[in-house]
DNA sequence: AAGTTTCCCAACCGCACAGAG
DNA sequence: ACTCTGTGCGGTTGGGAAACT
């Protein structure tokens, strides 16, 4: 025995939506609102539609303030930023560009970003390295681990493996974990107060062994301890995105991802540049 | 010009969840 | 604790438009 449908499917309406449909919602919309139950809405506003379809079409296309069209270079950014490290979350990717609705985001993804995103077309996605004229040094309570580092004193300059983020199209690994600039705040430092282990997700490296298998992570530690953590972006570059892809911490000894607390409130995008997102980064991890 | 294929996107469907009773 | 109902979400589909042959 299933649930009883919401409607009668006999008597509603389906397909496109006619501009008197539109109208009709519209209007009523703007003098009454749903008046707290969209399955009655229909009725009322002299619609022969599922409360459903009018939740719908109100929510992606009659609402105010809602934009069509051209998305940005910047939309692009969040949205593979995001999708990289949340997935197929649209209605929280929404969240972070307004004006934008899951659905067209959704459709955007499926048709024409994720093209984009896999042959590392995204603008900002891009491999960014340290700055030339910037050196991080590492106070003596944190330590790296790097493939490319030889001990944990060194100090990272513009190292071309040193990334925060973004797609290494030289190595066709790794970077899409996490952008540099999205990165969680409030919740999250507390977190972080307390962790053993912070990874910022990308910085992953590839080397050409016999079974092409080889991949390290970088992991900044908060200086209590380092830990080796394999994503194994290079499977899941080739097999699609999976719930791994987040940025990692350790709290208390236990995995956690930076999709804090399952509570989308916890992330946020910062539209600073490489460079300030570094700042807040150091500012997580404590960095002198 | 006509037919076919591909692309795109609005809308539907079914499931999970939350809140009320 | 359980059922019922409305809502929200993500996956999928249908069909129109555009591109191609």
């Amino acid at each position: 025995m299933g649930r009883t449908p919401c409607c009668d499917k006999a008597n509603v309406k389906k397909g496109r939506w006619s501009p008197e449909e539109d109208a009709n919602l519209k209007e009523y919309m703007e003098k009454h609102g749903t008046e707290g139950n969209w399955i009655t809405l229909p009725q009322k506003a002299g619609l022969r539609r599922c409360g459903k379809s009018c939740r719908l079409r109100w929510l992606n296309y009659l609402r105010p303030n809602i934009k069509h069209g051209e998305f940005t270079d910047d939309e692009d950014r969040i949205i593979c930023s995001f999708f990289a490290s949340i997935g197929s979350r649209w209605s929280i990717i929404a969240g972070q560009l307004p004006g934008r609705t899951d659905n067209e985001i959704k459709n955007y993804w499926n048709t024409k970003l994720k093209k984009k995103f896999l042959l590392g077309m995204v603008p900002s996605m891009q491999q960014k390295s340290l700055p030339q004229s910037t050196t991080y040094s590492l106070n003596q309570n944190s330590s790296v681990e790097s493939p490319y580092s030889t001990s944990n004193n060194d100090n990272y300059t513009s190292n071309p493996a040193w990334s925060f983020g973004g797609y290494d199209t030289m190595s066709r690994t790794s970077s899409y974990a996490l952008d540099s600039t999205c990165i969680t705040t409030t919740a999250l430092q507390d977190q972080i107060k307390d962790s053993h282990l912070i990874i910022f997700g990308s910085g992953e490296v590839s080397c050409s062994s016999s079974d092409g298998s080889c991949t390290t992570n970088h992991i900044i530690s908060h200086g209590k301890e380092v830990v080796e953590y394999d994503h194994g972006f290079s499977s899941h570059f080739s097999s699609g995105i999976d719930e791994t892809h987040k940025l990692m911490l350790t709290k208390n000894g236990d995995l956690v991802n930076g999709y804090v607390n399952e509570n989308p409130t916890n992330l946020r995008y910062y539209e600073e540049s490489l460079d300030d997102s570094i700042e807040v980064m150091k500012q997580l991890i404590n960095w002198h």
